[in-house]
DNA sequence: ATCAACGCGCAACCTTTTGTTGCATGAACT
DNA sequence: AGTTCATGCAACAAAAGGTTGCGCGTTGAT
């Protein structure tokens, strides 16, 4: 089975600049493209693009109080992309754990046929 | 705290497609950049350009055999991948967790925004 | 031994993403 | 009033992801 990945979820979290950005809104419960860009070696207006990006998935919404704009994290929605996290690495884990597994057989395979082997070989 | 991630790591498996290479090469053991492509919606150009970035990253490594270039997963990386995975799917949910305990101990009627945002296509 | 088929690497090019600078607008505070 | 501050928009540069085309070495068939 495939795993099922929202595609557009994971590139979201997938760019180290926005990573970061969740932290610091889960951080402080919210905060503005002025006050994350202070916080982040990026510039305001690549911050507001990367909060265009959130946004445009869910994982953030914004609300205009005065002349600023205040961005939160969508519990929901970063819980769903947690989710898929932890879906792809338990998948990639038993896949590991799978072939490990067949490897170590082979190995007691091996060994118990290299007597046999050596007679078969005449 | 920061969440100590590396993110050319994470960066690697960011990508869709790096994603389903990775998936491709644990269920079959190994592939080369013909025959993972044969199985993507991508050129056999776009998968060696993929080859070479988790190469880099240390999350496959090849060996030449006659004329074809096979690569196979190093489960040691990807374990370390999947590790920094749960590493911050961890300390998201536990700072969801946090804020979540706060909110509740405030206002108990919550649930009335966490509709459905899926009409999103542009 | 020759030659077509196959797999690969390299280079040029295109589009999207990520980032920048500069400017105009609108709310807020003296 | 008039500035200050946060934002949005536009033009631009650089990097990432993807394509096509070509040449070169390996494989295998005739």
């Amino acid at each position: 089975m495939s795993t099922l990945v929202d595609d557009d979820l994971w590139s979201a979290v997938g760019d180290p600049t926005r990573r970061r950005m969740i932290d610091l809104l889960l951080a402080d419960g919210d905060g503005t493209a002025t006050s994350l860009s202070e916080r982040l070696p990026v510039t305001r207006q690549a911050v507001a693009k990367h909060l265009a990006v959130l946004d445009r998935v869910g994982l953030v919404h914004a609300s205009t109080a005065g002349r600023e704009r205040r961005y939160r994290v969508d519990d929901e929605q970063l819980a769903r992309a947690v989710r898929q996290l932890n879906a792809v690495g338990s998948a990639w884990d038993s896949r590991m754990d799978r072939i490990k597994r067949i490897a170590e057989s082979i190995q007691r395979t091996n060994d118990e046929n290299t007597r046999r082997t050596d007679e078969k070989n005449e």
